[in-house]
DNA sequence: ATGGTTACATACTTTGGGGTAAGTACTTGT
DNA sequence: ACAAGTACTTACCCCAAAGTATGTAACCAT
């Protein structure tokens, strides 16, 4: 007899939290611990692949693409590619994409005004 | 002879990147699904650990005190406790909770302007 | 022909955040 | 006597995010 809790914490979650708290819409888009890193250094204008990883020693490839082809995704980040060889991949901002300023910028505020160091 | 990386990519974070960046930093604090919740609810004025449960219906009992004891340990949250029975248990911001803000406000403006809903 | 460079892809494993379900202590209401 | 309310605690499970390690395609320089 033990049914099911009438609604599922998780499938309310997915379906109704996720679209109705801007916050948290916020936090699917950049939240983690790599993109708002690749946001910030994308800040200072547009970045090779292999830049970004040089930048950011410490992401493994396979975090960097995930997350950059999330990005794109989610319209944060533009990837262009020019068909030569060795590949030449740059990845820059979108105005989405850099509109998140304001957003980081508060953030580094709050964190300096709370002992982040 | 497969060594393990001479500096793993897990333990560099939690050592170097979890402070050095203002932004992760903050993430640290309050990302996740329930923290900006719950802080946003308590904007609005202290609250009973059962009033929280009221206005956030989806979260769970675990969730929702593992988060607010976090919060405290983060010194966003301060715990009221008052020795009556029933028990009557008060959360309310500290300064540097109320301080979030203007992080979550940016947020906040940020999600209108991209397309939220 | 061998190694280097660039921008990836992919199989496998681990970690921990989050969820489920149940229990606790103490008192008031009926 | 027993349910109900308040503020938790605890044991257990699941899955997705993150990490490890290796491979690939195309070309160039030596």
């Amino acid at each position: 007899m033990t049914a099911i809790k009438e609604s599922s914490t998780r499938n309310f979650n997915k379906g109704v939290a996720l679209t109705s708290c801007p916050v948290t819409f916020v936090m699917e888009k950049i939240g983690g611990y790599w993109k708002p890193i690749i946001i910030f250094h994308l800040m200072s204008g547009p970045k090779r692949y292999s830049e970004l990883k040089r930048v950011i020693p410490q992401i493994t490839e396979k975090m960097l693409i995930q997350h950059l082809k999330q990005l794109q995704n989610d319209d944060l980040v533009h990837r262009d590619a020019q068909a030569v060889i060795p590949p030449v991949v740059t990845y820059s901002l979108t105005k989405s994409g850099e509109d998140l300023f304001q957003v980081l910028d508060s953030m580094v505020d709050w964190a300096i005004k709370n002992g982040s160091v």
